[in-house]
DNA sequence: TGACACCGTTGCATATAGCGCTACGATCGT
DNA sequence: ACGATCGTAGCGCTATATGCAACGGTGTCA
């Protein structure tokens, strides 16, 4: 009894909300990934990760080790932990085995060249729309985008995800958006299914998708839908801008090259462009 | 009893090598980190899941819902487990915080379109070597180079390694080489610390690394040092080539463009010129 | 220089968390 | 329609992960 009232007293304390308590998931599994995570984002030392996990030191000493011998985490000579590059080396085995970003990685970065502009490229895997690859603008280092390769994405409140959304088989399209709550983020947010409806028909009639800041205000983003052999609709290219550098207009601008670059990937994958 | 006999039995069966089997290491962690690896490399269903741990199907279910509700690997629509994004966002996060890498970018990427090679750069991290970005050439698509983003290179069988050992203080390289056992890839490689340590002083003499075939026969590098602003060599940058495209003169050519490049990146990094 | 405080590590006894088992439902192929 | 295979849920048992106490090392302040 006493490692558990402990334990909860101690999760209560630090108050983070780690991976979401199922009961029948596996305790120290999440610990380490709650470890992992942590030290992913800044060096912890073991006190530390057992104040964090509310457990004794260890406890936590054993699920770094672990990690460690996993590589997964990593010692640094100062004795704390971070990420190991156990970690980094299946992220790249699994972007590698990625069709499509292979065939789109070149077409992608010419595209950046020729507009300036932060390109990306997402694709729906499973539930979730990822970014797959990133090609930042070398205009603007200082100013971060909040997007990261591996990070899941709006499926409505996005270019990307709209558009992908727009192509999907529509049970498919229904199964999806079924589990999602609707959040107004901007005034901007398509924050219903029917609004988002008429603007996923709209998507259609066009063949490309804007985001006009309806995630995040400052944000402009146009995409354009990438097909498979199949002609199945199964990823978008982007390009985004930050409003002080190219405003939606300036984007549209460079809508030809985006359609176009989306079209030469699509013909990587063997998509005959026959229907439109 | 029926459990560990079970459990041995089945991993004797199965033969592979998991995670190092000290006691002291947390087994379910482990037996995470052995399915993770596992659904890297292919969809694992759960049946193969448990074969593999060689635990009761119900185990396995377990960890992979762990590991599911982290995003650390996926179901698939065919209900196999691939990995998730959990991953490659953790990844993306590391190798972006790293300053070097951020720095290094732009420069290693002309350097790849002036020359064509590949280009790598790798990282002394702990006691590893770690390739943390890569450049590939467009050229050879089809050869594939066994280097990856996140893994380790032999510190003393590649002309990355043996610049960064060269550059190490004295008692630091020999705490790094007190931990290796030499093995003889190839006909070239230096396998005893006698013939290394004269490799050393000639790489300090030249200031650049030749890899002469001597982890592959076939792959070729030159190497050249990158410091940081106090003046220490912390990673080195590498042109590499197979030897049907291009030879250890042709890249030896190319060599001012990588000495630039790595001096370059070393500016960046805050170190000034003056020492050479 | 001593004494304190903090950190990481080890060994051990304990009970909890993870395990295998059984049984059920679903899906598939014959 | 049937068997076979797969994934899932519940349950009781114990092996496993845990907390604890004690130790050694390293600073830090008086």
């Amino acid at each position: 009894m006493e490692r558990t009232s402990l334990r909860m007293m101690q999760r209560a304390v630090v108050g983070v909300a780690p991976v979401e308590g199922d009961a029948t998931l596996s305790q120290s599994i999440r610990r380490a990934v709650d470890l992992i995570r942590r030290a992913a984002e800044h060096p912890l030392s073991l006190t530390e990760a057992a104040e964090v996990l509310g457990v004794h030191k260890s406890t936590a000493l054993r699920i770094l080790q672990t990690l460690e011998s996993a590589r997964f985490v990593r010692r640094t000579g100062a004795g704390t932990y971070v990420l190991g590059s156990g970690i980094i080396e299946l992220s790249e085995l699994a972007l590698g085995s990625m069709d499509l970003r292979q065939f789109a990685a070149a077409p992608l970065r010419t595209l950046q060249r020729k507009t300036g502009h932060t390109v990306h490229l997402a694709q729906l895997t499973g539930d979730e729309i990822i970014y797959i690859d990133k090609v930042d603008s070398p205009a603007f280092d200082a100013v971060k985008l909040p997007s990261r390769i591996g990070r899941a994405v709006s499926i409505y409140a996005s270019a990307v995800g709209k558009t992908i959304l727009a192509y999907l088989p529509t049970e498919e399209r229904d199964r999806l958006l079924s589990h999602v709550v609707f959040e107004r983020f901007t005034p901007t947010t398509y924050a219903d299914r029917e609004s988002l409806d008429a603007e996923l028909l709209r998507i259609r009639e066009h063949g490309w998708a804007v985001d006009n800041g309806e995630h995040d205000t400052y944000v402009m983003c146009v995409a354009a839908p990438i097909r498979d052999s199949r002609g199945r609709v199964i990823a978008a290219a982007s390009m985004t801008a930050i409003e002080v550098i190219a405003n939606l207009d300036q984007l549209k601008e460079s809508l030809p090259l985006l359609l176009d670059t989306a079209k030469q990937i699509s013909g990587e994958l063997g998509h005959t462009a026959d229907l439109g």
